[in-house]
DNA sequence: GGACTGACAGATTTCAATATCTGTCAGTCC
DNA sequence: GGACTGACAGATATTGAAATCTGTCAGTCC
């Protein structure tokens, strides 16, 4: 029978319906057609359509985690390299609502099914933010008390600029001047911050 | 005949209305039926059902503003009255969602309705973070070459805290931690802090 | 004997008929 | 004569019957 069923070849062509159809639309049925199997081979490898999705969903955010390691710059400021992650991963989500409005709204809605998903994601891109500022502490760029609060609180900060409820708001023509506005007040605020919990100022 | 239809007396039954069936379910003819007159009369005061669901929501979203105006205090620190404003907005939205969610996602499916309610209340919100802001400019206790950009930026950086698209993430444990972290680094920012248009540091 | 099929039960979705709602306006009532 | 009514047309929402989908599993095929 031609080549086996890997799950490999389930999830491209898992991707490539929910490309085709939507997340509403597309089916497991879908996916066995497109494969030329039955729909029951595919519960052999997933054991239910989340799962499938999920994979789907997952492989897709592990591209954006690789891609978004490839930003930072080792000879760069802490304060640059952090303006240029921040600016790289809303450029890549804007550029990606814009081109792709059907597929960007498609993987919002798949993050948005699972539980799991959406912290996997924060987590490891906090993970990066906190990696450019323990940089910056040590070469006493920055200050700060806690790395992993503070780089928490810089993801929080500029939400609006990566989370896709924000989408519609990324076509505002003024949405960049904003965007500097805000990571310029962070980059000041690194400089000098102290978590509350902290002793007072120095 | 009792007394004359008024449109405050449409407004209130409208709220009634609005608060027993919710946005979907809500028609201009159950608000007739609660005032005992038919849905024709309703629009003797206001053109369409839209119009009377701006007229409601305009009328809630002004109550806000005046809530927050009382949170300023004369004698207290720029840095305390825009921890202060942030937090009481905070704790108010936050507040109204978990103690009343049917309420809280009724006026949140009003405010997206309408093209004008948002800018108009995020305006005059903003406007009140630049008073504070530039009173702490004014003291020299902040620096920044523009007031209202920055305003902009603090309300934008804390837009999770403030925006019912993250309603959900206010129950979150931890989330009064994420909100003191991301308004001591706004805080520390506005200490110093350039718009980067500007010309460079001092 | 392990990968695959296809029929099945229960859950979900679709679709078209039916009911309700919005907005208008000629007519009623004090 | 100005506030209100109620019947109306077109738009929207509801409903329930029919179709489809999900997940299972006994059975087929190499």
């Amino acid at each position: 029978m031609a080549e086996a069923l890997t799950g490999e070849a389930i999830l491209a062509a898992t991707e490539e319906v929910l490309r085709r159809y939507g997340p509403a639309k597309a089916t497991v049925v879908d996916v066995a057609k497109a494969l030329g199997v039955s729909h029951g081979s595919v519960y052999r490898h997933f054991p239910t359509k989340a799962a499938l999705r999920e994979a789907v969903t997952r492989r897709w955010l592990d591209a954006i985690h690789v891609e978004m390691e490839s930003v930072l710059d080792e000879n760069a400021s802490a304060a640059d390299n952090l303006r240029a992650w921040l600016q790289h991963l809303f450029d890549r989500k804007r550029r990606s609502h814009t081109e792709e409005p059907e597929l960007f709204a498609t993987f919002r809605v798949l993050v948005s099914e699972s539980c799991t998903i959406p912290d996997y994601h924060v987590e490891h891109l906090v993970g990066q933010v906190a990696r450019i500022i323990r940089a910056g502490v040590d070469t006493q760029e920055f200050v700060t008390d806690d790395v992993n609060a503070t780089a928490k609180a810089v993801w929080d900060a500029t939400d609006m600029f990566h989370h896709p409820a924000h989408a519609q708001e990324w076509g505002d023509p003024h949405i960049q001047d904003a965007f500097d506005a805000v990571v310029s007040l962070l980059v000041a605020g690194l400089r000098y911050n102290r978590i509350p919990s902290a002793a007072g100022d120095a």
